[in-house]
DNA sequence: CGGAAGATTGAGAGTTCTCAATGCCTGTGG
DNA sequence: CCACAGGCATTGAGAACTCTCAATCTTCCG
């Protein structure tokens, strides 16, 4: 089983989390090793299902292998804010290490694919400087990223909100080799849109509809078609820099 | 001129500084040895002026020591975003010795004394466990605090959001021993709030009218007091656990 | 076929924005 | 000591954007 897994990693250079650590740096065969070791336990969650919630002080990390999930809040009226989206690579909750305690919850959007990797694994993970170098460079990645949204809510109106994540969704999953030139599977509704962008859904289903009679892009049945992705992104004013990507 | 730092830190136990790094855990004599050296070489900027810009690959990694700087970007069209406001104690910078280039930029907001530590330096630190372990903790924080700001911005309205990230600042700056119980000096005008919230001058303006009006806060001279803090946060929903203090 | 979730549309309400004028405070030069 | 300029705060009025409520439509699935 083990075998099984590490074949999954090395016969695969393309698989998400090498692809997105080696955004960094290029990681020796040992450290490879260690990251087949943490695929090892993967669970599925079938629909929109917590995969941690606030106050937990869980006893692993969480890496998604496949599928996407989302980081929320719940504020004191009810209402729901994603704060990230998480797709293929991406960890969950590494930061559990330092911290003890989640401050945010996260669930499965739709189907996904979750490796559950041991607090011990992660404390051999942190011995390596490679890999804890890389682990640090993702978190401060995904620390761009807040910042990107936070400029996005702060200063752009619905529909240039609209076509900065999607211009960032596409990089993002551009480079870690999933998605197409000019289109990707979004398994979002037009409310979970709503909750990442502080829009109400009803507001996002007309922004989008504009998008499309513009000619600019298309939404639907969870997939994202960007007929002209220049303008997309001169609309948004989507600069990748924050994504450091290679 | 080294043995002078030194004593600044250590004769100070409640440094800024000091006190943000052990709401983690305890540091040893050695590390504290590092630390003053990083406080070697210390400049002041008088006014508005910026630490480090866009673009911008540092020789140095900056540490505020007094007053107070924010992170901001500019959008296409002028309009600036804050994206965080960086009291005593707080790193400007130190991702960068990960990312190579800025992806935003970092201001002095009226006159602040900040620590140059060179690229060698932060190389040593980063050789003590502890101190990584430190620097590790303070980045996540900020990335909680960059999520709450999210909250913020996306599913409150203009007058919580004063109130919340009054409540923060606050918070905050107790944490490092400054401030009073019910009130601390802000030195920000009512653009750099609203740069910082999304919202015009004019509107904060209005709302802060009514927060004194309601017997909540004033925020006059560069001065922040709070007549009803339990009111305050209750109004803003405030929960500090983001902020991850002792 | 029925039900449920999500998408779509209309209409009116609310919050926040922009523009523009005025007031206040502080530092500087005469 | 006074006048003045500049930066910031304050206020009013109307415009713009986004929201809520509510109805209808579509799609998917048991």
């Amino acid at each position: 089983m083990l075998m099984l897994q590490r074949a999954l990693l090395d016969a695969n250079p393309a698989h998400p989390l090498l692809m997105k650590l080696e955004q960094h740096a290029t990681l020796p065969p040992e450290d490879r090793d260690l990251l087949s070791r943490m695929l090892a336990d993967i669970r599925t969650f079938d629909g929109r299902r917590d995969i941690i919630r606030v106050g937990d002080n869980p006893e692993f990390v969480h890496l998604v292998i496949d599928g996407w999930a989302c980081r929320y809040s719940i504020v004191d009226d009810g209402q729901r804010q994603i704060t990230a989206f998480l797709v293929p690579g991406d960890f969950c909750d590494a930061h559990i290490i330092m911290l003890g305690q989640m401050d945010h919850s996260i669930g499965a959007l739709g189907q996904a694919r979750v490796a559950f990797i041991s607090k011990d694994l992660m404390a051999e993970v942190v011995e390596r400087p490679g890999l804890t170098r890389a682990l640090w460079w993702a978190s401060l990645v995904d620390e761009g990223v807040l910042r990107a949204w936070l400029v996005n809510m702060g200063r752009r109106d619905a529909s240039d909100r609209v076509a900065h994540l999607v211009c960032e969704l596409h990089a993002r999953l551009l480079s870690v080799g999933m998605g197409g030139n000019n289109t990707f599977e979004m398994p979002l509704t037009q409310e979970d849109l709503g909750d990442a962008l502080g829009l109400s859904p009803v507001h996002i289903n007309r922004v989008v509809r504009r998008l499309r009679e513009r000619g600019l892009m298309t939404f639907s049945n969870r997939k994202i078609v960007i007929q002209d992705i220049e303008a997309l992104k001169q609309e948004a004013g989507f600069n990748p820099r924050y994504l450091h990507l290679k």
